[in-house]
DNA sequence: GCAAGGTC
């Protein structure tokens, strides 16, 4: 059998289906893997990389004294599988085969998943003959070509990918660790550090601060308009910008009529037809149309699957020869783009145009099925475009008519300029640019016009821009900083990490201060010729003039180099950091105090608390960081002066909270409601105290609310007991949520706060109105008939274990109850101490004194005492009966029978119904136990 | 809990 292995499962189908000829295909699925089998043949696909690069195990610990972050630079580093199931798969299938093919991407990182593959099956089959096939393209000639031809595993080109893993990942993670420690900074908060996002994260802090540091300069320009047969002219100066208001002036003073014609010019501009996409040409275009760099990868990837487009990640800006122009025309025919692609044939030109990059893994990104619009909703705009510029590049130049008019003002030269579109060429088929005419009328040299309004503007020099997306991945690509594949992804992670925001880009204070600590500690990591430099290195590796572990050695060398700077400092760093991001959760003046106010997050939990404490308890309390990490925004209360806080989580819209304050004081409004004695008047008041939430009013003496609102002793009495009380009625719904949530799973339309706002309704506030409550009452807010009984019983079985722990039976007792099936302290009580010590396994003393806690907590009579000794004994009589062995002996017990003497009183009719003993074997032992 | 690189 002849296992051929590629890069992903897309490739392994398509491959098998050139392969097989006419040949049929069969799919089968083993364990959610796609096997594809064909003659003697079986293709199977990768998913990238199956296994990982880590350190070896005892490096999990970050705190760890005996494993600082340094110890990673010289830790041994392991493979990891992160796929199993493909690995197990692949390993079962190449024990059985006697030719393996690796036909993974033909780059450097394919090298490398396909040295991977080697290895899995060289550990499980050692003779097996391993080769390799090299395609630019998934079609019939190029693969066909591939595998009539297979080359062996470049071990040297994928030794260089292994060099670049373990670089990055000692690199990246023992300064991750020593940043985040040193910030103290831990959980979902840690601060990253690697060799493509931190340069990346520098320019944009880079360019932030030239932005800060600019200082705009006026400068002036004039303009004129003048007109030939009612047609106007528009003229700028022939100097552009005076940046000397003087000359500005005598230059404007010295514009006088007659306006002559001294120049007239025309010409032709070609405008040259776009090249094929590339990955980054492809995000700019897409971001044009308003698409972000991750959403134009995350669509073009679903385009890709589906069979419409090619595949999305390439570097390559020039067609292969082995693609096939003419017949993707001819499938485009059967779009609703027939009418451009005839056009297209019409007007072909010679070659199509080439862009200055090419490469040898995949094509361009081309279209290569037909879609309808209906059929693709929202992704129809983006295959729109790759079709359209696979079309524009095969159109020809557009062409422009040029004119240039000067013009001379008593001394002051003038220029107009006016373009006519002439040929469209490509842009009738790719209309994503405007093309706008400015026409000029025909002027002759020495023809005098008439000035009509002369202008002298003021203006001001700009910064330079901050990056959008798109941008920044072309100076990316323009540094070499990650691949087609990363690029969007290292954006994402900045913003994730929050080093950076908003669009366009800007950083956080934490990307600012990290930046500024890795540049004066650590610049290796934080500059784009780390990068450059291990790829020179690659190259070295890849042509045998370096080993991969030579490469690796200089690097652990250099990384000492950078500890023996960041460790002495690490103290300073921590203060840098933490200072300057300070300023990120200070959210305003405190309202009560002054001082600053500042979201603190404590575990699971994040508050905003005042920096006077404990001197000012001012205090508002936010939701849990489950919600997302609370942050302020831009956005300032104009009624409190404090920032705007929204909850920040992974893969979630930001959720906006405005104003904490604001917040609080709407919620309190609702509570205030459900006090009776609670006015409008009365609420303005606290607020001009100062006075923001019912916690804060509850906490008050009589006195001082007395002093602060000037309201009567009276009413300070009743509205600090009626706080109490709503708080405490808060406090009950809440646990009483909490206790539901466990046992009433959400659907849709039945969120739990739903659920329990139908409980309030029908007064049912805290776990033992639960208990108490009716069936009825309970489904009335949707809940199932067996989801309220769930809910009915365990609230009732709740509530009587915590009966039973403030009677004062301990804990562990409470459990053997519980085990043993009694639930209530009426159940306890109502049985007899044999049964009981007998079904829990609690000494019979212990029992009695359980029971009577019980019974004087219920009122009842107290119980009946057996000591030790008498139920020892006693139960040694009974067993000495024939015929009463453990069964027997727990069914008397459970009546109260426990030695000779009660088993001889006992009325045998009664004891019969509860026992489940009849009456003539109960007869019988009383026989037995009297003779 | 960490990187960057594949792919889903």
């Amino acid at each position: 059998m002849h296992l051929i292995i590629a890069e992903k499962n897309i490739a392994a189908n398509r491959i098998a289906h050139i392969l097989s000829g006419k040949d049929k295909v069969s799919a089968k699925k083993e364990g959610g893997v796609n096997v594809y089998n064909f003659g003697d043949k079986t293709s199977i696909g990768l998913r990238g990389h199956v296994v990982e690069v880590d350190f070896v195990e005892g490096y999990t610990n970050w705190r760890s004294q005996e494993r600082p972050p340094r110890s990673l630079i010289d830790a041994g580093t392991i493979k990891r599988p992160t796929e199993p199931t493909i690995v197990k798969l692949i390993q079962k299938i190449a024990k059985k085969a006697n030719r393996v093919t690796i036909a993974t991407d033909f780059d450097t990182e394919g090298e490398l998943i396909g040295k991977e593959a080697y290895e899995l099956v060289r550990a499980v089959n050692q003779k097996v003959p391993i080769d390799r096939a090299r395609f630019s393209a998934i079609t019939k000639e190029e693969i066909n070509r591939a595998f009539s031809e297979p080359t062996d595993i470049d071990f040297d080109l994928a030794a260089a990918g292994e060099a670049r893993q373990v670089v990055d990942l000692i690199w990246g993670a023992s300064l991750t660790r020593f940043i985040s420690l040193a910030a103290k900074r831990g959980g979902g908060n840690i601060l990253s550090v690697g060799r493509v996002q931190s340069p990346t994260l520098a320019m944009i802090v880079d360019r932030e601060r030239e932005i800060e540091s600019f200082i705009p300069e006026p400068y002036w320009e004039i303009s004129l308009v003048t007109d030939k047969d009612g047609q106007p002219i528009n003229a700028r100066h022939a100097a552009g910008r005076f940046t000397d208001k003087k000359e500005a002036d005598a230059a404007y003073a010295g514009t006088k009529d007659p306006l002559i014609v001294t120049e007239m010019k025309e010409g032709k501009r070609v405008d040259r037809a776009p090249t094929p996409f590339d990955t980054t040409q492809f995000i700019v275009a897409a971001a044009r149309i308003g698409y972000s760099a991750a959403n134009a990868m995350r669509v073009a990837e679903e385009l890709y699957m589906n069979g419409f487009i090619s595949y999305p990640r390439t570097d390559n800006t020039i067609y292969p020869p082995s693609l096939n122009l003419e017949s993707i025309l001819t499938t485009l025919e059967k779009t609703q783009f027939a009418h451009d692609v005839a056009w297209v044939r019409k007007n072909k030109r010679s070659k199509p145009t080439e862009g200055k990059k090419s490469s040898t893994d995949h094509p361009p990104i081309h279209p290569t099925g037909v879609a309808t619009q209906e059929q693709l909703g929202e992704n129809w705009k983006l295959y729109e475009l790759v079709v359209r510029r696979f079309l524009a590049t095969l159109s020809p130049d557009a062409e422009w008519a040029t004119m240039r008019i000067g013009m001379d003002a008593s001394g002051q030269n003038y220029i107009s300029t006016g373009s006519r579109l002439t040929e469209p060429g490509w842009r009738t088929v790719y209309p994503y640019s405007e093309a706008k005419d400015s026409i000029l009328p025909v002027v002759k040299t020495g023809e005098k016009l008439k000035i009509q309004d002369l202008n002298l503007e003021e203006k001001q020099t700009q910064p330079p821009p901050r990056y959008s997306q798109s941008k920044l991945i072309q100076v990316m690509e323009e540094l070499g900083l990650g691949t087609k594949s990363t690029r969007h992804e290292v954006i994402q992670k900045l913003i994730s990490r929050k080093y950076i925001e908003g669009n366009p880009l800007r950083p956080t204070l934490v990307g600012k201060a990290v930046t500024d600590s890795l540049e004066a500690h650590a610049s290796t990591i934080t500059r784009p010729d780390m990068t450059q430099k291990l790829e020179q290195a690659m190259e070295a590796i890849k042509i045998k003039d370096k080993s991969r572990d030579g490469v690796v050695d200089d690097s652990r060398k250099m990384l000492h180099q950078v500890f023996d700077e960041l460790e002495p400092n690490e103290a300073v760093i921590g203060q840098e950091i933490m200072g300057q991001t300070d300023e990120e959760l200070t959210i305003g003046p405190c309202p009560v105090c002054g001082k600053d106010l500042r979201i603190r997050r404590k575990g699971g939990s994040q508050f905003i608390g005042c920096n006077g404490y404990p001197d000012c308890t001012c205090n508002i309390s936010l939701p849990g960081t489950m919600w997302g990490s609370a942050v302020r925004t831009k956005n300032v209360c104009e009624i409190h002066n404090l920032f705007h806080v929204s909850l920040i989580a992974k893969g979630a819209r930001p959720w906006e909270m405005g104003c904490p304050l604001c917040q609080l004081i709407e919620q309190q409004k609702e509570h205030y409601a459900k006090m009776p004695s609670m006015t409008g008047e009365l609420q303005q008041k606290l607020l001009d105290a100062k006075i923001f939430s019912l916690y804060d009013l509850s906490k008050f003496e009589q006195g001082d609310l007395v002093k602060k609102l000037g309201i009567t002793k009276k009413l300070a009495e009743i509205i600090i007991k009626e706080a109490n009380e709503v708080l405490d009625l808060i406090r009950r719904r809440s646990e009483c949520k909490k206790f539901m949530k466990q046992f009433v799973p959400p659907k849709r339309g039945r969120s739990h706060t739903k659920v329990m706002n139908g409980f309030a309704e029908s007064g049912i506030n805290c776990i033992g109105d639960i208990a108490t409550a009716t069936l009825e009452s309970l489904k009335k807010t949707g809940l199932s008939d067996e989801e309220a009984k769930t809910l009915k019983d365990e609230a009732i079985s709740l509530i009587a274990k915590n009966h039973l722990r403030e009677i004062g039976i301990p804990a562990v007792s409470l459990k053997r109850y519980q085990e043993a099936g009694f639930l209530s302290p009426e159940e306890i009580a109502s049985s007899h101490p044999a049964f009981i010590s007998l079904k829990t396994g609690i000494s019979i003393e212990t029992v009695g004194k359980h029971l009577s806690l019980i019974t004087q907590s219920l009122g009842k009579p107290d119980p009946v005492k057996i000591s030790k000794k008498a139920f020892e004994s006693g139960k040694a009589e009974l067993m000495s009966i024939p015929g009463v062995g453990e069964s027997t002996l727990e069914q008397l017990y459970s009546v109260g029978i426990f030695d000779k003497k009660s088993l001889i009183g006992a009325d045998t009719a009664k004891a019969a119904t509860t026992s489940g003993l009849s009456k003539d074997h109960l007869k019988k032992l009383q026989v037995t136990a009297r003779a």
